[in-house]
DNA sequence: CGCTCTCTCTATCTTAAGAGGGAGCGAGGC
DNA sequence: GCCTCGCTCCCTCTTAAGATAGAGAGAGCG
């Protein structure tokens, strides 16, 4: 038999480390060789353990699951990235997918979807949720939306007048007008108030 | 020795009930008799079970928390409930406790808070983290909405125009409009979306 | 019986939002 | 060079939103 599959675990909850830690050992073909409480933290027990498989949550304090996959592919360029959340609308999953995260999860997948998960990735195999890829293909029809329009959709969501929104990126209204009203289109909303409802469905901001 | 304090879990997560189910059965003075992967189930097993103790996850399929401390209570006026959720803004919270529950929890405690939570609540003593205790102290200052409120509120963050609105509830436009101006008074809000921010952020409507 | 609260409706007025155009300019791809 | 895209700015016009103020009906309460 070969060697266990060392698992390293990233999850902000002590509940769901030990849930999964759990698991996992369990098996015995795998076990958790360590556990990280934030975005940080994962990166540093990354390189001391080098893991074969890393399961990681997408929200966490300090450094969210994105920004983790970024470091830890550019460090590695072979890691095997796991990407576990609780929300199958999250525009976080596409990116971390698009940047070489090798497979995704929800949280409330049964114990035998994450295992054979954890197995598929930790072979280099893909793993993708079939209602993820569901999600993925409708996206693909979608417009997309630009850096800046984020930047304004992020405000409008706080409930910034445009007035407001103008001089807090250092634009006139009417440009503040202008992106808006591409956000309007793009989510095919009729009000700044419905466009926050969509965005927020699509997970493309976090209130 | 007494006999071990009986535990049944409810969580949509086999993670999170996997995870609490280790923790609980590490320890030589309570037991977990049975899980519940959604509300309906809860209710079912602590009618199987009469535990000592149960561990109740806010948002659940089916039925949520909510509804569940209502119903098992009207059952059981003695049953100990412990809320579990993951946010500490939600209004829902503060529903829960007012109806009898005897304690809430994050989802991000440390595992020694959680069982200390645990063994307080199974001695019918409450256990209100800090957190909360803190948040409970300054909702009560500030105002809470009328029924017909909330459902107006659920349109505006929905995206709805007040024409709409009134149309949906069967009120004139004006009554509408009634309605949302109460709404950012009570919210101290500017416009509907940053009324629709507001309520989000304390958990009176969930999108 | 008054008092308060909720929900309903009315009216007027001001301002913000959104629709529908056009246009310049720099970066990057073909 | 040309073309596309993102960002910026400008115009007009219509409508929705919000501020302000008043009022009546019904429920619940001391």
């Amino acid at each position: 038999m070969k060697t266990k599959v060392r698992v390293v675990l990233a999850d902000d909850h002590p509940v769901v480390r030990d849930g999964l830690a759990a698991m996992v050992n369990q098996q015995a073909d795998m076990e958790v060789v360590a556990e990280a409480g934030d975005g940080d933290e994962a990166i540093a027990l990354y390189e001391q353990h080098r893991p074969d498989v890393m399961v990681l949550d997408l929200r966490m304090p300090k450094r969210d699951g994105v920004s983790v996959v970024q470091r830890v592919l550019e460090l590695h360029p072979k890691a095997c990235i796991l990407i576990m959340t609780t929300y199958d609308g999250d525009e976080d999953i596409f990116q971390c997918l698009s940047q070489g995260a090798k497979g995704y999860l929800l949280k409330d997948a049964p114990r035998q979807e994450i295992l054979s998960a954890i197995r598929a990735v930790s072979e280099d195999r893909p793993y993708t949720s079939s209602t993820v890829a569901a999600k993925a293909l409708q996206r693909m029809a979608k417009p997309s939306l630009t850096q800046r329009e984020l930047d304004v959709l992020q405000l409008v969501a706080e409930g910034r007048s445009n007035k407001d929104i103008a001089r807090r990126l250092s634009i006139t209204e009417g440009t503040a007008k202008t992106h808006v009203k591409a956000i309007l289109t793009k989510l095919d909303a009729i009000s700044r108030t419905e466009a926050v409802a969509v965005a927020h469905k699509r997970g493309l901001i976090h209130l």
